[in-house]
DNA sequence: AAATATAACAACCGCGCCTAT
DNA sequence: TATAGGCGCGGTTGTTATATT
């Protein structure tokens, strides 16, 4: 439902007044009121917009309003055939982390991809797809699943390799025959520190494309993030012992005392796609497959973690004695074991490990949790107002939506989004990508210059818990996808994050 | 062409966890 | 240590678009 739709619905369904707060559709009074309240006053301290500004709102809901759909920059829309690839790296890659991957997709919210994420997991399960491209695949280190504990690393890798905090061992993802259409802003070219010079690349893998099919090819090994991974593992979560971490690493996957049919997963590392299902086994529940696989294992715990978290893909992977594909059972056994307190320890290990090597990191973060407001974002809030004060606050966003970010579904808007990601993603956020699409001089101050420098005025900013990890995030995305050149990107002089990096699925 | 079924999308809520105080 | 605030994610519901009959 749009704003617009819920301006009509007033009340609107399921707006309640349980506690004397209301709940249901947001009208544009009140979306008027919130953006009006965090023009003042900032975000944070969400229950006191209730309090203070008179909404009948609780804090949560001004939250979740505010950066679903308030919350400037906010593309509508369908995604970009980039987004859709870098979605799926990076599901590949944190698993279910909406909000991770929220983070590297500017104006994207976590919720949308998540709704995204799972009407592609509905569709492609009625299709027997696997979920991803072959050309992606879902890495080991990923230990995916979407645990909880999608930062931590898992505890194949993080004690073995070199790895990331986010757990990934140098890995990597290739591609091939991806469009230079659908991947020039992705273009692994390969900098000074790209991924391919990376010392501890795997053996290339090929792929063949999707969902392109140009002809043009390359490996692209994920480098050694810049910064490692993000220092806070906010979310990391006692309870990892109900998802077993589950590593989709070659090393574990390769060694099939069934090689596999041809045809599917023949080699681990580059399965047809689309992937043809075992045919003996029509789309069985991944879960009692692994159950009956692994029956000893903790697997009761896990398979509700796994069910939604795993995707067929990554089912069938784990699931090897009948697709032929198998994974070492101790490794993955203790893949599985690895708990909490496992995790938490290794987390802080390499917590120490990123901190000690990376101080400008921490001087970068350290700056990164002031909130500023530029004389452009304060226009910005005006025109705004002016709008909302027309009781048009919805269609404002919609529209801006549109202008924004709405065609990024065009060529054009993929173009606009690759530089975003180029100019954007590399290892200085400077500003929230809201801010280079709506006036020029936001996007002189984008481009040109640091927030810190060209926006003094820090105030309101009381919720900067994440923007380590979205700061950091954006950085090992950088090392991912290699970056613009000097002539596309003024040079960075300084470090200084967004104001908004902390809110969900922004930068 | 209309009615119905299905899929896709959008939005919201509840729960649990983490962090700061 | 207790508590409140904030956040992330899973799940659900409602609406819209599309396909089918």
């Amino acid at each position: 439902m749009t704003p617009s739709t819920a301006v009509g619905t007033g009340n609107g369904g399921g707006a309640g007044a349980e506690g004397g707060l209301k709940k249901g559709p947001w009208t544009a009074s009140e979306d008027a009121i919130l953006v009006e309240y965090v023009r003042k006053n900032g975000e944070g301290n969400w229950n006191a917009v209730q309090r203070n500004s008179g909404l009948n709102r609780c804090g949560k809901s001004c939250r979740l309003r505010w950066a679903n759909h308030l919350r400037p920059n906010l593309k509508k829309g369908a995604f970009s055939p980039e987004e859709e690839r870098l979605i799926l790296q990076l599901h590949a890659k944190y698993g279910n982390k909406w909000a991770r991957m929220a983070s590297q997709l500017p104006g994207r919210t976590d919720n949308e991809i998540k709704n995204y994420w799972n009407t592609r997991i509905k569709r492609r399960q009625r299709q027997g797809l696997p979920l991803y491209p072959h050309d992606i695949k879902p890495l080991s280190a990923q230990s995916q699943p979407t645990t909880p504990t999608s930062p931590l690393p898992s505890p194949t890798t993080s004690t073995s390799t070199p790895t990331t905090p986010t757990g990934i061992p140098t890995s990597m993802f290739q591609f091939h025959s991806l469009s230079p259409s659908s991947m020039h802003s992705l273009s692994p070219t390969p900098p000074p520190h790209s991924p391919l010079s990376s010392p501890h690349q795997h053996e290339p893998h090929t792929f063949s494309s999707f969902p392109f099919t140009a002809p043009s090819s390359f490996t692209f090994h994920r480098p050694p993030p810049i910064l490692a991974a993000p220092i806070r593992f906010k979310h990391f979560r006692a309870n990892t012992n109900t998802t077993p971490v589950f590593t989709h690493h070659p090393s574990l996957l390769t060694h099939s005392p069934t090689p596999p049919p041809p045809q599917q997963l023949s080699h681990v590392d580059s399965f047809q796609f689309p992937m043809t299902l075992a045919t003996n086994s029509p789309s069985p529940s991944p879960t009692s497959h692994i159950l009956q696989t692994h029956s000893g294992m903790v697997m009761n715990n896990c398979m509700g973690s796994l069910k939604q978290d795993l995707s067929p893909t990554q089912f069938h992977q784990i699931n090897v004695p009948h697709t032929g594909l198998s994974f070492n059972d101790d490794k993955v056994g203790s893949a599985m074991s690895f708990s909490s307190g496992v995790g938490l320890l290794e987390d802080l290990l390499e917590e120490a490990q990123v901190l000690g090597c990376d101080v400008n990191s921490n001087a970068k973060l350290s700056s990164s949790s002031s909130c500023l407001v530029s004389p452009g974002e304060q226009r910005l809030f005006d025109d705004f107002h002016k709008l909302a004060q027309d009781s048009n606050t919805c269609l404002f966003f919609s529209t801006k939506a549109k202008e924004d970010g709405g065609e990024c579904g065009s060529p054009a808007a993929s173009e606009d989004w690759s530089k975003l990601l180029n100019a954007a993603i590399p290892s200085n956020i400077q500003l929230p990508q809201w801010y280079d699409t709506n006036k020029e001089e936001e996007q002189q101050i984008s481009y040109g210059q640091t927030v810190s420098s060209a926006l003094p005025n820090h105030h309101h900013h009381q919720q900067n818990q994440d923007d380590n990890v979205g700061e950091l995030d954006v950085q090992q995305l950088a090392a991912f996808f290699p970056v613009a050149t000097e002539q596309d990107q003024p040079p960075v002089t300084n470090n200084s994050s967004c104001p908004w990096d902390n809110l969900p699925g922004i930068c």
